[in-house]
DNA sequence: CGGGACTTTGAGCAAATTCAACCATTGTGG
DNA sequence: CCACAATGGTTGAATTTGCTCAAAGTCCCG
């Protein structure tokens, strides 16, 4: 157990700085802009926007934010996958919200967080700092246009979460979560057959509001009927998405 | 069984304009600006936003607009109750929320409205058609800015509802359901402890995720317990809002 | 004052949870 | 390289919470 005298008077911080003109231009080829608030911008613009970012690559299980933490930060996921979570004080948790690439993060604030968000594997994230960002939006209109869109998108996809969670069945609910992992992979061009499910039966479950036993049950239950079956590295194949879409609604 | 020949040639619209200059400003004396979105604007621009819009005094029961219909209007709620519902194929309801005067209606869109909208009450509303309003915000960024920071708190409290409908007791619901009652009932500057509950059990069961007999039992349960109080007219005392802040969150 | 809508309460039931055991995969250190 | 611990997943049995079905009771409102 040797103290090791660390020479630095600050802990490096992950997030490095974007406004360094001899470094090449972080947004130059991001991947996922078309789907972010970026979308909006034209080169000029995107500038001003790169200048105050910082970016990051967090590795797995790591917090971004704390629920009511100040909400000083908005950020952009460009790789990687990140889960909403809100807390009960005697641990009961609900996952609010899983993010992917393209997504935006912190449009639920009210000067704090409203929850807190986590990482489920390494994930590279773009930070803004959110009054600075604000400040641009009297120069870029357009910026609030679409992050209002994007709230208004987030709006009817919590309104549709919360007919799952207050009267779908088990079997409804996981049969709704595919086909939303499916649907998402098509918005983000990816595979929407054999789609990867990233995150474990507790968090699906902490998502859907059940527990891991129930959704590892029906799991069981959709691959026995031959609606999916389940691949290595945590992929499922969707044999009968019309038949599928039907259990989501009970139908 | 006469048919009665009707003089119209279209039948007379609830929704009266309210850009004629030789009628009073109905915007002159509203009780809920400063809740709602014009809380933003100088009174021209007050002016212009008046010009486009509409009002009307909808009967109890009464649909606003259907899920799914296009989401040609917005509307702001000046008198009266609503709530929104999204509805399963077999019938089942999940009531997303209730609003009150000063509330916003037509946050969540995606072209076509997410939920329909029905009043509980006689009910006043301001109506804009949503594109023009839309053209609106490259004069008046104020007001965009006003509807983001509205999404934002209509978003985090679609969380909170997420926890209380994946994670909550149907104690804990109907506790944290009086509370959020309460509080809302201050923000309006009315009073907070004999609240009034302006919806059915049925309704509240279905904004609560639980069926109308398990919502009663547990009023019952408050009641015994000195928790709360009912009174005539839907109103309830909120005998012990420490401990029933407690059990809203299973504490 | 009568009728319909809403509410309360009870009894039995079912879906999902809890508790528990076991299996599979992965990564680590001896 | 293999044993083994750790994490995650599956399955079973017992239990519980909330639901369904049913019967009264209450409150408005005309």
């Amino acid at each position: 157990m040797t103290a090791t005298v660390t020479p630095l008077r600050r802990p490096p911080s992950a997030w490095a700085a974007c406004n360094d003109a001899s470094l090449p231009d972080p947004c130059r080829d991001c991947q996922v802009r078309q789907r972010t608030m970026c979308a909006a911008l034209d080169a000029d613009e995107q500038r001003h926007v790169t200048e105050l970012m910082t970016n990051a690559e967090l590795p797995a299980h790591a917090t971004v934010f704390h629920e009511a933490d100040p909400a000083d930060y908005v950020y952009n996921v460009t790789d990687g996958a990140l889960k909403l979570v809100k807390m009960l004080p005697d641990g009961r948790q609900q996952i609010t919200g899983f993010l992917f690439p393209g997504d935006f993060l912190g449009l639920a604030y009210n000067e704090r967080y409203a929850c807190s968000a986590e990482t489920l594997h390494p994930t590279r994230l773009c930070r803004f700092p959110r009054k600075r960002l604000e400040a641009l939006f009297r120069e870029m209109p357009k910026l609030e246009r679409r992050l209002l869109g994007l709230a208004s998108n987030e709006l009817a996809a919590a309104q549709d979460q919360m007919l799952l969670l207050g009267r779908k069945t088990a079997r409804e609910r996981l049969a709704s979560f595919l086909l939303m992992l499916s649907a998402g992979a098509k918005r983000r061009g990816l595979p929407t057959d054999p789609i990867v499910v990233p995150m474990t039966r507790n968090e699906i479950a902490d998502y859907l509001g059940l527990t891991l036993e129930t959704v590892s049950r029906n799991f069981s239950w959709l691959k026995t009927r031959g609606f999916i079956r389940l691949l290595p590295a945590g992929a499922v194949r969707l044999l009968e998405p019309e038949a599928l879409s039907r259990l989501a609604d009970g139908d």
